[in-house]
DNA sequence: CTGAAAGCGCTTACAG
DNA sequence: CTGAAAGCGCTTACAG
């Protein structure tokens, strides 16, 4: 054993007069498995192991095939959500929660690549290949790389629903779409008729999810969708309390909004100029962050499941590294829980005709 | 190249016409070192690893002694601190930004150890050493593993100061000697010559920095320190109206407390019972943590500089890691920014005398 | 049950 | 400048 460097099996073996294939199967616990190695034996390797502090390399290990038991989390976001108020953390924790009881170190891909924004690809090399498998979260994701990353054989869960080429990649998902039924009936049940879905501009799954949900409930309650039921907005909210009058001048008697901020906003918008919520105008939210630092009772929405999609993601890698083969339908789906407000009430006695133009330019 | 597997360099090599060593020359950017590789063989290499999809295997890289710019984040609290209200949640941050600044990914060491309670070696075996180095976190630690880890010659670095066998190892500190003394020295400066310290029963390195410089605030102002100048208490607060009542008996005319979160029990508990906060009591904190769901800017406190000693201790590691033999003195001391409050301010104009027992059994 | 040996994919002297 | 080869420390058939 040369000097300043860690004892190898090689020292074990000579310590213990056996060979480093005995030490490596003590070792790995295989020792009674398809080649039996006396007790007498294995003590002998134990003992040695002790005396010279013997320690595995992890990197040979993983080179000549072994287990290492590293996750990566890789994230587009610009940097890790170690923010409270940001809302990748949630997904974070439980992610990490379910690591530990799924007895895994996480790796964190937090290696810039130059360009500002990260990627998986750094001149062409997988960094994730420095993981066993590896959990993506967030958005503004580069389908290019996810693509490929699936071409390769790579083994990933997105969390969050994703298609590549149409088709569903290994990934958990909250239940927009029953979640959103689920509310958009109520607003129905309680007599709403003409509901006004509020959209951001971009269209993405989870976007695709609630606007099927919202159709669906209609459906359901043979309401026939109107030919534009969604109106569109940036980012930044820029609903004034004159498009609120003209929506109800129009006859709409509740509004879904896919962002409870915008809600939220509204919310307030309409109570300062002395509409009343719900006697004017029903409001629900389709889906609410788990933001400790946010304890709002107001509006009816439901809860998306963040952990818990981090959590079924580790979960779901874990299966998928263990059984390679298994056919399995993505993504999985984790359902919504209810948030009640005061935000849904029947709908005013009269409205506009129910004939018109649901929007209009504004 | 067999099938279903990646590419090696041998594939590239065979591919560009050239031996292994030139195709890792050329991938590590020794090219133009002390070997020369023509800039056309350079290309033909990269072409090959174009066309090949050719990616490095992080695990041989590393047995072979390359670099994996992997660094290691160790906690010894019970989970991960990613809820928002943790107090080792911003070291996180602070570790993580530097990181991406200093070009590495970060592996937590997640996986549990079957005794509830997390340890660096695992059956004996070292897992950090799936790192280059370690950064580690948190209280509770086991001062035999880091004892063992630094025998070892394993490269890591605490956040917070921490002594092994009355030597200081490789950390990141806040100065808190440095903000006590000037603290204090405002308590000094507004009048105060008799001023008690709240601190927990625990004694540690913090504390140890603390009550140094409580001292050192005194002797520079040429004030004997009294023989009792610490009230030892419990985690959870034991101090009653009583004790304030017969502290200002005795002359006490300040209370400065270890832990902010005491300080606010006492400041609430003192005004509820009439008492004038600073009128009747001066109140200092030695320390705030950068918690942003909290903002109080009653009590004068400073601030614990978090974030900065978290990415100093990943700079540090860096250090160490690029220069094993550079011989740096410990801890690399971070100062603390001031908290300017309302509640110091000329002591009673007359209080008890100065000579009696400074504590009592109460 | 045990031992000698190949091989995982890479880096790095070393000899041409 | 380039190539053949050793070695990093481990796991795993394979032959005794």
């Amino acid at each position: 054993m040369k000097r300043g460097s860690r004892p190898t099996q090689h020292d074990i073996a000579r310590a213990a007069g056996v060979s480093t294939a005995v030490v490596s199967l003590v070792i790995n616990g295989r020792a009674n498995g398809k080649v039996k190695i006396s007790s007498a034996t294995q003590e002998r390797v134990r003992q040695a192991i002790r005396d010279l502090g013997y320690v595995p390399n992890l990197a040979a290990r993983q080179l000549a095939g072994g287990q290492t038991n590293v996750l990566g989390v890789f994230t587009y976001e610009p940097i890790f959500p170690m923010s409270p108020t940001d809302f990748y953390q949630p997904f974070l924790v439980g992610i990490e929660e379910q690591a530990t009881k799924s007895d895994y170190n996480l790796l964190l891909f937090t290696r810039p690549t130059g360009t500002g924004r990260r990627h998986i690809y750094h001149d062409g090399v997988n960094q994730l290949l420095a993981a066993q498998g590896a959990v993506l979260v967030g958005t503004n994701e580069d389908r290019d790389e996810l693509s490929r990353l699936r071409d390769e054989g790579y083994p990933f869960v997105f969390v969050g629903r994703r298609e590549i080429n149409g088709e569903n990649i290994p990934a958990t998902a909250a239940d927009y779409t029953g979640a959103t039924e689920a509310l958009v009936g109520r607003l129905i049940a309680a007599g709403h008729r003409q509901i006004l879905y509020i959209s951001f501009q971009s269209e993405n799954e989870s976007a695709a999810d609630r606007t099927r949900g919202f159709l669906q409930a209609l459906t359901a309650a043979g309401i026939p969708a109107p030919e534009r039921f969604v109106h569109r907005t940036e980012k930044a909210p820029t609903i004034t309390i004159e498009h609120l009058r003209q929506w109800i001048a129009q006859g709409i008697t509740a509004l879904a909004f896919e962002q409870i901020n915008t809600a939220y906003e509204v919310l307030e918008l309409a109570e300062g100029a002395g509409l009343r919520v719900p006697g004017d105008l029903s409001i629900v939210a389709l889906g609410k962050a788990d933001d400790p630092t946010v304890h709002h009772h107001d509006i009816d929405t439901f809860f998306i499941p963040q952990r818990e999609m981090g959590a079924g993601a580790v979960t779901l890698l874990d299966r998928i590294l263990r059984e390679p083969d298994a056919s399995i339908s993505y993504p999985i789906t984790i359902p919504c829980t209810p948030v009640p407000g005061r935000t849904i009430g029947p709908p005013a006695p009269s409205g506009a005709a129910g004939k018109e133009v649901v929007e209009q330019a504004l």
